[in-house]
DNA sequence: CGCAGATGGCTAG
DNA sequence: CTAGCCATCTGCG
């Protein structure tokens, strides 16, 4: 079981209309490394398996990648996280707490 | 509000 | 084994 597999699996875990951020589950992984996480999620091959979608920063930053929110990725996730009860403005989640799934 | 530094783990050579 | 990368976080100005 590598690290990666482990990131995915909390990613199951999490239920629809909720969100949660990297250091999160870092932290529930029992390790720091948030970054990690994120890498598990760009390579994830698992790809509507793995809701990287409904993993966002620690602020409610979508977040994406590339620095930026201007990539197609994140709007996507965004649409989907629309669509599933989570509302997102400009590029941040609203009412973030509420939204926020703890394992 | 904006920027820089500090981290942990992964992939590729 | 070493070097570079990354979808982050936190603190400070």
């Amino acid at each position: 079981m590598k690290f990666e597999e482990r990131v995915w699996e909390l990613m199951k875990r999490i239920p629809k209309g909720k969100v949660t951020t990297y250091a999160l589950i870092a932290e529930k992984l029992n390790t720091v490394a948030y970054r990690a996480v994120g890498n598990a999620c760009r390579r994830n091959p698992y790809a509507p398996v793995v809701p990287c979608h409904r993993v966002v920063r620690s602020d409610g930053t979508i977040g994406g990648f590339g620095g930026k929110t201007s990539g197609k990725t994140v709007e996507k996730k965004i649409q989907l996280l629309r669509k599933e009860n989570v509302e997102v403005r400009s590029g941040r989640i609203v009412d973030f707490k509420k939204v926020l799934f703890r394992f």
